[in-house]
DNA sequence: ACCACATGTCATTCT
DNA sequence: TGAGAATGACATGTG
């Protein structure tokens, strides 16, 4: 009954586009607002249809569930759908492509055979190749009844019609990932195509009995789209991981559901459960890693955003539970949609999205999570090594030792990932390990290649401060350590720099406090701390001095070039005014030449003129000498001031 | 020697 | 009230 229900609509949809084609406007959305809901009005002319909510429209909805406001991946991802949604709307006017994400149900589990129905590649052979594109869709609607026998027969593959040129469709989905970077231009070949065959479908109509068997070249056509739809929803595609159409169908799982029995299992085949399902978690665990306070982000979730532009995922407001930030806002008509996309090899795909997200090195993640050019705080560890969490964890303040902020806010090493523990038991060791990437731009103190011994053993009680004076004098030492760092080997403080400057200040507090520090040693130590936090705010503030300046050349930039677009535009306007009224001074001669007086005498242009009124009537008046006029306006000036005198 | 630039440091103010 | 961020000014090293 659900399956006709469907097939009713389907048909309803299809008359609908149909009719649209021709001018005519039927609102289907009181019919299926209940299923479809909610819909919205394209209008693109003639032609417009109505058609199921874009997904572009979960914007606002994301803004009402408080999706960061400043997440510059959630912009540019809403950003370039829109812009993607505009760009098919332009390529194919007549139809939306989220209306057709259901049709793709007929597309079949025996499609592994190489013939099922392809959702992207076989978009030209469809398209060319294939007859009226809405002949399938007239027959479709004539077969009603019969649709419970036509989907099984769609899942014997759409090729056994002879629609389908493109036979091999096993990993479709790789295949679209692999063709994503072109959607644009394929979507408009696609689209073309489609206004043609549409069009050609429409003059066919009559003649419906000469064409293929039902709804093949049509679905394949919607599938062509969807594919399309499919390739921007790759972020939820992935959450969908029932191959059977029927099942897809009969059982209306929502995708709601999907991301919260698939979730960290995503693409995972029935049966298969439990072990591979713990695994993708754990796969996960080093994106969600990325951000400790949004680590209970569901990792469907994260997968699912994983496939945006650099996943917003750290963005998100780590206290909304999972299916709140992500299902609740999206709607439920694209859940039903996207539920229903039987889409051959996702686990495939999945398992690739896995492996790349196993590829994924927490410095690439912390290069997301960072906006700072600055090389100071990117380690060849990154953040996210498991030692920072440990550090972060074990440490009884909130703050990190590596604030992530953005910009050069903190002395970020491998010393960040030492225990806390292991820091405060220190005995004769120093370990400001690999310090590579370090802070340390201070040429003229220190080098890279002191932190790139893994430990430096500090030196003993029995070293005096005039040991220390040689070796900052001399070349190699006093090259290679900076002042503070010798200045705390010197003091006996058995920490690093960095160490000192990054720790939380409640473990830099407990460490002043509980480690019987001379006065002067506690003063060196706040010291460092002092200078190393300024020393990276100092660089911020130069960083942000040079932004600032570079955004204020680029506005002086732009500004000018306003300016001469004004002056061009200016110049133009004079000139065109300037014609304008050598243009009406001539047609004023010519009408005052053909013109004659009381007494028959051509008028004279140089003493009368031609008058538009504001009604639009053009009545001749005499002109006025200049001359005369500014010469009695001077005595009269003239008389003015004397007066005035 | 001089200059431009980068970077560290200090002092100060503000949050 | 102290920590830390921000920033101007100065010092220093380097090319």
């Amino acid at each position: 009954m659900l399956k006709a229900k469907k097939y009713l609509k389907e048909g309803l949809i299809q008359l609908t586009i149909l009719l649209s084609l021709i001018g005519v406007r039927v609102d289907l959305d009181s019919y299926l607002s209940g299923y479809y809901s909610p819909l919205i009005e394209i209008n693109l002319g003639p032609s417009s249809a109505y058609t199921q909510t874009p997904f572009h429209n979960l914007r606002e909805t994301l803004d009402g569930y408080s999706v960061h406001p400043k997440c510059p991946e959630l912009d540019h991802f809403f950003a370039s759908r829109r812009l993607l949604e505009e760009v098919r709307t332009l390529g194919s006017p007549r139809f939306h492509t989220s209306l057709n994400a259901w049709l793709v149900h007929q597309v079949s589990p025996t499609d592994k055979t190489g013939s099922g129905p392809s959702s992207n590649s076989s978009s030209s052979s469809s398209n060319i190749g294939n007859g009226p594109a809405l002949q399938g869709s007239e027959d479709d609607r004539e077969h009603l009844p019969d649709a419970d026998q036509a989907t099984p027969e769609a899942e014997h593959g759409p090729c056994s019609t002879g629609a389908c040129a493109f036979p091999k469709e096993e990993n479709d989905v790789q295949i679209k990932e692999e063709e994503e970077p072109a959607p644009v231009t394929q979507l408009a070949h696609s689209s073309t195509l489609e206004q043609e065959s549409l069009l050609g479908g429409v003059t066919s109509l009559s003649d419906s009995e000469s064409h293929h068997p039902p709804t093949f070249d049509f679905d394949q056509h919607w599938n062509n789209l969807l594919s399309l739809s499919v390739t921007d929803l790759d972020g939820l595609d992935s959450l969908v991981e029932d191959n059977d159409i029927t099942t897809a169908i009969s059982q209306d799982v929502s995708l709601h559901d999907a991301m919260l029995t698939t979730a960290g299992s995503f693409g995972v085949t029935s049966g298969q459960g439990g072990a591979r399902h713990n695994t993708q978690e754990r796969n996960l665990l080093s994106l969600e890693s990325c951000s400790s306070s949004h680590s209970d982000v569901s990792p469907g979730m994260a997968l699912g955003l994983a496939a945006l532009p650099f996943a917003s995922v750290c963005n998100l407001p780590g206290d909304e539970p999972p299916h709140n930030v992500l299902s609740d806002c999206l709607d439920e008509a694209v859940f039903d949609q996207i539920n229903q996309l039987g889409l051959e090899g996702l686990d495939n795909m999945d398992m690739q999205l896995i492996n790349h997200l196993e590829n994924v090195t927490p410095q690439v993640l912390e290069d997301l999570d960072s906006d700072s050019g600055l090389s100071l705080e990117s380690s060849s560890g990154g953040p996210v090594s498991p030692g920072v969490s440990d550090m972060s964890s074990s440490s009884s303040s909130s703050s990190s030792y590596y604030e992530d902020e953005g910009g050069a806010t903190g002395y970020s090493s491998d010393a960040d990932a030492l225990p806390l523990k292991g820091i405060a038991d220190y005995t004769s060791e120093w370990s400001p390990l690999d310090h590579s990437e370090s802070m340390w731009h201070d040429h003229s103190y220190s080098s890279h290649t002191f932190f790139n011994q893994p430990s430096v053993t500090l030196l003993h009680k029995g070293i005096k401060e005039e040991a220390l004076s040689d070796i900052e004098e001399s070349g190699l030492h006093g090259q290679q350590m900076s002042r503070d760092e010798l200045r705390a080997q010197a003091m006996y403080i058995p920490f690093s720099v960095l160490q000192i400057v990054n720790m939380p200040v409640e473990e830099f507090l407990e460490i002043l406090d509980g480690h019987g520090f001379s006065a002067e040693q506690v003063t060196l130590l706040r010291d460092i701390r002092r200078r190393g936090k300024n020393k990276l705010a100092a660089q911020n503030c130069r960083k942000r001095k040079l932004d600032a300046i570079t955004g204020l050349q680029e506005e002086v930039e732009r500004l000018q070039a306003q300016r001469n677009k004004m002056m061009r535009e200016k110049q133009l306007t004079a000139k065109t005014m300037c014609a304008v009224g050598h243009q009406i001074k001539q047609l004023t001669r010519d009408i005052l030449a053909r013109m004659r007086d009381d007494s028959g005498q051509p008028l004279n242009p140089e003493r009368v003129t031609l008058q538009c009124g504001a009604n639009g009537r053009v009545v001749v008046q005499p002109l006025r000498r200049p001359s005369v006029s500014t010469s009695s306006g001077n005595k009269t000036d003239k008389r003015k001031k004397e007066k005035k005198q």
